[in-house]
RNA sequence: GGAGAGGUGCAGGAGUGGUUGAACUGGACGGUCUCGAAAACCGUUGUGCCUGCAAGGGCACCGAGGGUUCGAAUCCCUCCCUCUCCGCCA
């Protein structure tokens, strides 16, 4: 959510910032019960003073019929305003949700994907003497990927992921793990990068792969409630990305700005119901409803929130060239990043199968707009309280999997070992 | 799933209808003392909102939401969460 300050102050500047997401939000119609609001917040507190006053009277002796009169007078018009205080507060809350969170003024402004900026382009497309397959070619015929059965037990876009495939995933998980919560590389990173960083390691976590309506709905995600799974008994959301369980952590709390960066790296099982996706990408593993992601997430002061953002950046792309895989970072335009975001990078990897670069990774700069809701903060050294910013990133999904497949294949088949995996394989080099 | 106990500020922990934003203890911060530190002593130590140029004024908040009352941290209801025991279970 965003301060409405914001758009009390710069009205136009936000429904400018909201259209170039593709946003449209009536500002104006918010910022009228905004004051209808106030006045009447102040017509309330004028009353409750009065009844408190009258309280602290009565406090001592016995109370005067006319007096008890009086009080019971106040109570029902107070009562009569806090109904209509309250209708009022649903509604603002209502309409500033919707309100998306204002892009960075360096992020391109565009209406569609198309519009993103390749920043730049990374590595060596492999070379091949042969026609590439695609990974579900080589999955099926190494028996890795069986979507056929996955099919009659959970329907479309499920799959038995097996055999060495299953350790691969795990070696790139492990991997990942190994370089997060390494001092020396992320100080190796942050200093290649230029970047003004504590080099704090990432913290491990496997969270909870569910949260509550309201504690979801607070991290802003909630938005597409068709694209989560909801449990069917319980008041309980199935999560679209480790991010999702890990940003309201810290809920309520008031950290202090010793601990932080706080920074974090989940693993959990991701599920997405993929709503209006249907026949897009409905070969191979690339888009299912449930894959296996390690992701990062960060707690940050405002002062810097956006070289985190970096950071995270830059630990995708160390993350990409260790596996050797050729990749373009895109600067997400103004429509493609997302109503929480203030800014968004993706990163795409070559696929050589499908001859086109593919989206495996995402880093998104929340700024406050999900710690407003869920009132995370952070006690600054003068004692100063301010929002935290949040960042995410994703360190590894089944995306890079697959990219391991399709770049890595031989003509016979087989399926090499990246070099920095080979040690989490068992020093095996070819699958 | 059954039975019981409980959720109060940074932490522990008082407070069962009247000004209680909340005793007390600890922690943290500032000061005195000291070459420095410890100890001791003194002082400070909530968040949000409304209003105001400011100083200030006001309102709300004791897990969440309702209710009773002139008045609720305190009584009642619903929900959430935590803990203990039993059952079940990887």
């Amino acid at each position: 959510m965003i301060d409405i300050q914001i758009i009390r102050d710069n009205p136009e500047l936000v429904q400018t910032k909201a259209k170039q997401k593709g946003y449209d939000i009536d500002v104006s119609a918010l910022l009228k019960i905004d004051e209808q609001r106030r006045e009447l917040v102040g017509k309330v507190e004028v009353l409750r003073k009065e009844r408190n006053d009258l309280a602290g009277q009565l406090k001592q002796g016995k109370p005067s019929e006319e007096q008890l009169a009086k009080g019971r007078k106040l109570k029902t018009e107070i009562a009569k305003l806090d109904d209509k205080l309250g209708a009022q507060e649903t509604e603002l809350l209502a309409l500033l949700k919707k309100v998306p969170n204002m892009p960075l003024d360096y992020v391109p402004v565009g209406a569609s994907e198309d519009e993103n900026i390749i920043e730049k382009t990374v590595g060596e497309k492999p070379k091949f003497d042969f026609e590439p397959q695609n990974h579900w070619e080589i999955g099926q015929k190494r028996g890795w990927i069986d979507k056929e059965r996955a099919a009659k037990v959970a329907g479309a876009r499920f799959a038995y992921v097996k055999g060495d495939l299953v350790r691969l995933h795990f070696a790139m998980i492990q991997f990942g793990m190994d370089v997060l919560t390494n001092e020396d590389i992320l100080k190796k990173i942050i200093a290649d990068n230029n970047l003004n960083l504590s080099s704090k390691p990432f913290t491990l976590v496997m969270p909870p792969a569910v949260a509550r309506t309201e504690v979801y709905d607070a991290t802003g995600r909630l938005n597409k409630e068709e694209q989560t799974y909801k449990l069917a008994d319980d008041d309980l959301w199935l999560n679209a990305s480790a991010e999702h369980v890990m940003a309201p952590m810290y809920m309520g709390e008031i950290l202090s700005e010793a601990d932080l960066p706080i920074r974090l790296v989940g693993y959990t099982t991701a599920f997405r119901r993929e709503a209006g996706t249907y026949g897009k990408d409905m070969e191979g593993i690339l888009r299912m409803h449930q894959f296996d992601k390690l992701e990062m997430e960060s707690f940050t002061t405002g002062d810097t929130g956006l070289e985190e953002h970096k950071l995270m950046v830059a630990i995708q792309e160390y993350l990409m060239q260790q596996l050797g895989l050729s990749y373009q970072v895109l600067q997400k335009c103004t429509a493609d990043i997302g109503g929480p975001n203030a800014a968004g990078v993706d990163i795409n990897t070559w696929l050589p199968g499908q001859n086109k670069y593919r989206e495996t990774h995402t880093a998104d700069y929340i700024t406050d707009y999900q710690t407003r809701r869920m009132n995370t903060r952070v006690r600054g050294k003068n004692g100063s309280v301010e929002l935290t910013h949040t960042n995410d990133a994703t360190a590894f999904s089944q995306r890079p999997l697959v990219a391991i497949i399709e770049n890595y294949q031989q003509a016979d088949g087989t399926v090499r070992v990246p070099k920095v995996l080979q040690s989490y394989m068992g020093g095996r080099t070819v699958l």
